[in-house]
RNA sequence: CGGGGUGUAGCUCAGCCUGGUAGAGCACUGCCUUCGGGAGGCAGGGGUCGUAGGUUCAAAUCCUGUCACCCCGACCA
């Protein structure tokens, strides 16, 4: 393609009000331009990697036995009130009526129309396990869409459904889709790790995320060094204390501490370390307020204490007002010590003696506490986040914490929407069986951004080849003065097309330096820059995204030269 | 939805406090020079200052409503 017959749409400046990295480059290479809060429009270099990664998806998932369909975005409310979620789903389900009153909403998802579509086609066992997929445009009303693409409310979504007669079945299936999804993100070029996750209110089912690592992640990972262990953060157990709660040595004593409310700002003026203080969080209860108590230097773990009989879902910090009115003093000084209300207690927390907390009073502090003797035996529980460098819960070692961006997930359904759909079919025996249901999505546009926020550097994207809007930019030196370097450059152009080559050749009437920032701007894995001076000496210069400096290829050996390169990273 | 912020040329912003003829840089158009890392000169085009109302002789500027967007909190690919 040529420069001049494309909108490259490029900008110098970055966009104010724009966060993140991946954001700010997808507007500056000219790949996306907002049109409302979570819409965007594609521009043609945007749209050329969305292709890559939508390809690479599908002939993954149809080497994997699944088979391509597509639903409409559109969908009747009829079917979202039989499975129940027509009520269920919230405002993020963007409902509309068309011009007889009928309900409609914007497919967020596509369980119903799936499961609709197979109770009607499928009805021997003969026919499964079956595994349809689509690649295609999902909407949901997010309450905050943010980070462009990222976070958007309308986007690319590959989702898989497959159904089965056994959990044997499911499993097989489930299992194939892992390595497929494997498959993918390894084509794709990224650095990613698939995690246990959070199952959520579907019991046992196994559930899995695909996450790109990169810093401005907002999941956290937690994995073993060997690899075997690798979770969600929010899912992975914290390790038992290594040693009994030693007997207490310190009286129970009443300190002022004014002004002081953080556990850093109590430990700093106490000169007491964080490990030596206790963190008091109130939050909502299932029964009135309940206290959850930690370690000063432990992070609350917000889905374990959502899962608490006692602590209401979704998790809820108490307001200052409720506290007051409960405990009668206001949040920054409160203790277990004298407390009115249940206290549930981190293992980690409850194993330490003579600990500082707040005294229920505003401005004092207890030291010296010890449960039991101070206050009554509180309720244990795992409330906290792992901390880096603790054992993994298998035994394989010890734990490294990485950021990381969903991009896939693998979920076992079960029988949630076959049940609530009477979907089933015939078995080998003649009886009718409800299926069994398994889903896995990738985010398709979501991944374009991952990919730019693990791979970039202060000028610009750096694509993976596999990805990558054009495999090669053709950067001519002022073609305009020379029609003899203009007769070598669209010849070479010529060849490197009929190699296979993807080539952006720019043939713009621009300075060099113009032409090389907006390369790398865009990304481009190879550049092949072009002179009258080249041409004198037979080289081309040839500069790799990554490279620091250029070298010299031989005129005639380029285009192999290029090709072999290119098929080196597509087998990656 | 709650809290905070911003709307002035395509983009980045100044002007607003203290009301008095709408500005700069980049981008765009034309001409000249320049030509291997985002060139320079000259001449242009382009804004009912988000929007509706109010105060005033006079509103980008003050007041009120409203809309949009951004940032911080509960969701998810």
């Amino acid at each position: 393609m040529r420069t001049t017959e494309t909108l490259l749409a490029t900008v110098r400046e970055t966009p104010a009000d724009v966060e993140i990295i991946s954001h700010q480059l997808m507007l500056r290479a000219g790949m996306i331009r907002m049109l409302a809060a979570g819409m965007y429009t594609w521009l043609p270099t945007g749209l050329r990697v969305l292709r890559k990664v939508e390809n690479i998806v599908r002939e993954e998932m149809d080497r994997a036995g699944a088979r391509e369909l597509l639903m409409s975005g559109v969908q009747p409310a009829e079917l979202w009130q039989e499975s129940g979620r027509w009520d269920q789903y919230g405002p993020e389900l963007l409902r509309l009526k068309d011009r007889h009153e009928r309900d409609f909403c914007l497919g967020p998802t596509h369980e119903e129309i799936i499961t609709d579509l197979v109770r009607r086609e499928i009805r021997s066992y003969k026919q499964l396990p079956a595994n349809f997929y689509q690649i295609q445009t999902k909407f949901r009303d997010e309450i905050r869409p943010r980070f462009g693409i990222m976070r958007a409310r309308e986007f690319l979504m590959k989702d898989a459904y497959s159904f089965h007669l056994s959990e044997d079945c499911l499993n097989s299936t489930y299992e194939r889709m892992y390595q497929t999804y494997t498959r993918i993100f390894t084509r794709f070029g990224l650095n990613f790790r698939a995690v246990l996750a959070d199952s959520g209110n579907i019991g046992g089912s196994l559930s899995h995320e695909f996450h790109v690592l990169a810093d401005s992640g907002e999941d956290r990972i937690a994995f073993s060094q060997n690899g075997d262990f690798a979770a969600n953060l929010e899912m992975t157990p914290a390790p038992a204390p290594a040693a009994p709660r030693p007997d207490g040595q310190a009286s129970l004593a009443t300190v002022d501490t004014p002004g002081q409310h953080s556990i850093e700002e109590v430990s700093r003026f106490l000169n007491v370390g964080a490990e030596r203080c206790l963190k008091t969080l109130i939050v909502e209860g299932t029964d009135g307020l309940v206290a959850l108590v930690l370690r000063g230097d432990h992070e609350l773990n917000r889905v374990k204490a959502e899962k608490l009989e006692a602590v209401a879902n979704p998790l809820k910090m108490a307001d200052a007002a409720s506290i007051r009115q409960s405990v009668g003093c206001e949040p920054g000084s409160i203790g277990p010590v004298g407390l009115p209300i249940p206290v549930i207690a981190d293992h980690s927390a409850a194993v330490i003696a003579d600990f500082v907390c707040g005294a229920n009073q505003e401005g004092r502090h207890h030291t010296g506490a010890n449960w039991g003797r101070d206050c009554a035996e509180p309720a244990l529980a795992d409330l906290r986040n792992v901390l880096p460098g603790e054992p993994a819960p298998d035994g394989s070692g010890a734990l490294e914490i990485a950021r990381g961006i969903e991009v896939g997930h693998i979920f076992q359904l079960g029988t949630k929407y076959s049940a609530a759909m009477k979907a089933s079919c015939l078995d080998e025996h003649g009886t009718a069986q409800t299926l069994i249901m398994g889903c896995y999505g990738i985010g398709v546009s979501r991944v374009v951004a991952a990919a730019i926020e693990q791979n970039h550097d202060e000028r610009g994207i750096i694509w993976p080849t596999a990805i990558a809007p054009f495999q090669l930019v053709l950067v001519p030196i002022n073609m305009h003065k020379s029609q003899r370097l203009r007769e070598a450059v669209e010849k070479l152009y010529e060849d490197l097309l009929a190699a296979g080559i993807e080539v952006l050749l720019d043939d713009r009437r621009e300075r060099p330096g113009v032409m090389f920032a907006d390369a790398e701007l865009l990304g481009i894995p190879h550049r092949l820059t072009f002179s009258e001076r080249g041409l004198d000496a037979g080289t081309i210069e040839y500069k790799g995204r990554r490279d620091e400096d250029q070298q010299d290829l031989e005129i005639g050996a380029v285009v192999a030269s290029l090709r072999e390169k290119i098929n080196a990273e597509l087998a990656g």
